[in-house]
DNA sequence: TGCTCTGTTGCAAATTTTCGCAATAAGCAA
DNA sequence: TTGCTTATTGCGAAAATTTGCAACAGAGCA
C-alpha cells in the first residue's frame, strides 16, 4: 500500500466527495496492481473480495479518482487507458511499442519545454503526466539486428 | 484532399497490401473532416456514401492506417482515441482542456528534448505526433478573472 | 444515537469497440 | 481478359464502456 488512506479520505470529504468501500477496494487495488493498471484487471481483483461491485462503479470510480488528482490516467500503446497512483510528484512515461516496458522520467525533463510553451505560446501545458512512445534499448537492438 | 492518393496506393500495394474502395473512402474522410476525427463522424460521413460499409471496417481500417503511418492516433482530454493525416512532417497539439481549441507545433519544439531521450536514457522517442494538455490564452484569463 | 440530505451504487439497457468466419474482390501472372 | 491466391469486408455476436434511474448509505447535525 503505497498510498495514505486517511489522507485521500480527509481530501475527499473536505471536498464533499464520500469514502466508500468500493472506492477504497478500488484505489488499494490500482495501488497493489502497480504502474499501469486496466479497468479489466482492477475489476477482477475487487470483484473476488466483493462480488457485487459492478463494472460501472469500476469505471465511474476510475474517472473520478482521476478528477481529483489521485490516480492518472495513462495512455497505452494500443490506445488502451489504464490508470496509475498520481502520486505528488508529477512524472512521465516512455512506453515502448514493442515490449510495452515503461520508464519513468522525472518531471525536470519537460521542465524547460513547459516554460518554452508559456512563454512563446502563451499556453499553460498541463503536465501532470505525459507519455511519450518509442521503442526502448532492447527493442531498438533487437530488431536493427 | 491533402493526401496523395497515388503515392499512397503505391506504398500499400508494394507492402502486399490491397487498395480497396472502402480504405480510400475512409482515408479521404479522415482527411475532410480535420484534425481530430473521432471514429464516430468517420462512420457517418462514410455511410451516407457507402451504406453497407460496416463499423467494424472503419475500426479496422483507421486502425490499419495508422500501422501504415498514414493516419496518426490522437489522444482526446477525456482519453478517447481520434485520428488525423500523419503527414509528411511531424507536428504536435496543445490541447486546451477548456474550450477544446487545437494550436500547432512544429516539430522543431521537440527536437531537442527527443535528443536528450535518446542520449540519456538510449530511448528513442516517436515523435510523428504527440499532444499536450493545458490551458489555452484565452481560458486562462476567463478563468483567472 | 437517530434523522436528513444528497452523493453513490447496482442493475439493466444503450453505446462503442472488437472478433470470428464465410463470402467477396484486389492484384498479379499467364 | 481470365483465373488464382489470399487480403479484406460485412454480418452478427461478444466484449468493453457509458448512462439513466431507483434504492442505498455516507457524513454532518440535532
Amino acid at each position: 500500500m503505497t498510498h495514505n488512506t486517511t489522507e485521500i479520505s480527509r481530501q475527499l470529504r473536505k471536498s464533499g466527495y464520500r469514502v466508500t468501500p468500493q472506492r477504497q477496494l478500488i484505489l488499494d487495488a490500482v495501488c497493489q496492481l502497480g504502474d499501469h493498471v486496466t479497468p479489466e484487471a482492477v475489476y477482477d481483483q475487487v470483484h473476488r473480495i466483493a462480488p457485487t461491485l459492478s463494472r460501472a462503479t469500476v469505471y465511474r470510480v476510475l474517472h473520478f479518482l482521476t478528477e481529483q488528482n489521485i490516480l492518472a490516467m495513462v495512455h497505452m500503446a494500443d490506445g488502451r487507458l489504464a490508470y496509475e497512483m498520481a502520486g505528488p510528484e508529477p512524472h512521465h512515461h516512455l512506453v515502448c511499442r514493442s515490449c510495452d516496458s515503461l520508464l519513468e522520467l522525472p518531471h525536470s525533463v519537460l521542465r524547460s519545454f513547459r516554460r518554452a510553451m508559456d512563454s512563446q505560446y502563451d499556453f499553460e501545458v498541463d503536465v501532470s503526466h505525459v507519455s511519450f512512445f518509442g521503442h526502448c534499448a532492447d527493442c531498438r537492438d533487437s530488431a536493427g539486428a
